[in-house]
DNA sequence: GACAAATGTAACCGTCGTGATTACATATCG
DNA sequence: CGATATGTAATCACGACGGTTACATTTGTC
């Protein structure tokens, strides 16, 4: 297994915030359907919106909502929104140099990261949020009756 | 950034023995062209063990060795021999089940990350560790002269 | 203007994964 | 027997992460 659930989370905040478009959801609404803390919500809403996919408003009324369609979040750029971006970790330390293997080992490696990052990434961005909701909508616990069931917060 | 060294490690171990295919290479030697603890090299050296990679020999005039020829070991095998097939983390908690998306996301992201991950292993897998060696002959720094170059031990 | 509601952060904590290290049991060759 | 190796358990220090509290700030509404 690896990192972190920044991303499980980014994407299932984009599919709240896509079925209550130009609604605006509160970081605590949010936290109730993922089952965290608020503030862990805002940091990654901060994330998303740096990346320019939602965007805050502060105050009374205030919340998030996205910035853009649903269709046109694709998923590699809410990975790339969560900076999860490298899933590779290189040497820690130099290698040997004396070694022709530890003296070229490194760059052979990035090379051969970026190429299964860029995999990644692609494969990624070829789903969008709207593709994520449309399949949230077709799981059989889903959707019961109507499309409005509401978002309780958890406390 | 994300996870571990050890598949860097890994394909690291796995050129030094295609350096040095049938020669018995001690975990001492390869831990000092990795630069890192013996044991350290011994704990990866037993994932690829178990995966079919490498061959050991206990006592004296023994070490490691290739099980397959480097051609034959793919960059994906040596990934998934280390364990690190899984680059995404769902969700700690689960989610709201009062709320639609919470009750459906965690299926939905399951299929999202096997595709990627799938995808990933993909990418890995069109490379060998024969490919490895060789971008590590061409590189500019490697062999100087002859292959013969010694692994020393940093220590 | 006062108040309530919300984001934006800083600070801190507990937990967990990881590489590094020491120590020791075990096996093997000469 | 003794030197040389692997195999593995135990431990340590460090860093990343999610969770939580606290507080400053902003903003709409009465």
């Amino acid at each position: 297994m690896a990192a972190n659930c920044r991303f499980a989370f980014a994407v299932h905040i984009l599919s709240v915030l896509a079925l209550k478009e130009n609604e605006g959801v509160t970081s605590d609404a949010l936290a109730g359907s993922v089952n965290t803390n608020p503030v862990v919500i805002r940091r990654i809403v901060s994330a998303l919106q740096q990346a320019g996919l939602v965007a805050t408003a502060k105050g009374a009324r205030g919340g998030v909502k996205l910035a853009l369609s649903p269709a046109n979040i694709s998923l590699g750029a809410v990975h790339r929104a969560m900076g999860s971006s490298g899933s590779f970790a290189g040497h820690r330390h130099e290698p040997n140099q004396r070694c022709p293997v530890g003296r070229n080992i490194v760059v052979v490696l990035d090379e051969v990261f970026a190429t299964a990052q860029a995999a990644l990434d692609d494969a990624l961005s070829r789903r969008s949020i709207a593709d994520v909701v449309a399949s949230i909508a077709l799981e059989p616990k889903a959707a019961p009756r109507a499309k409005k069931a509401s978002i309780r917060k958890a406390a």
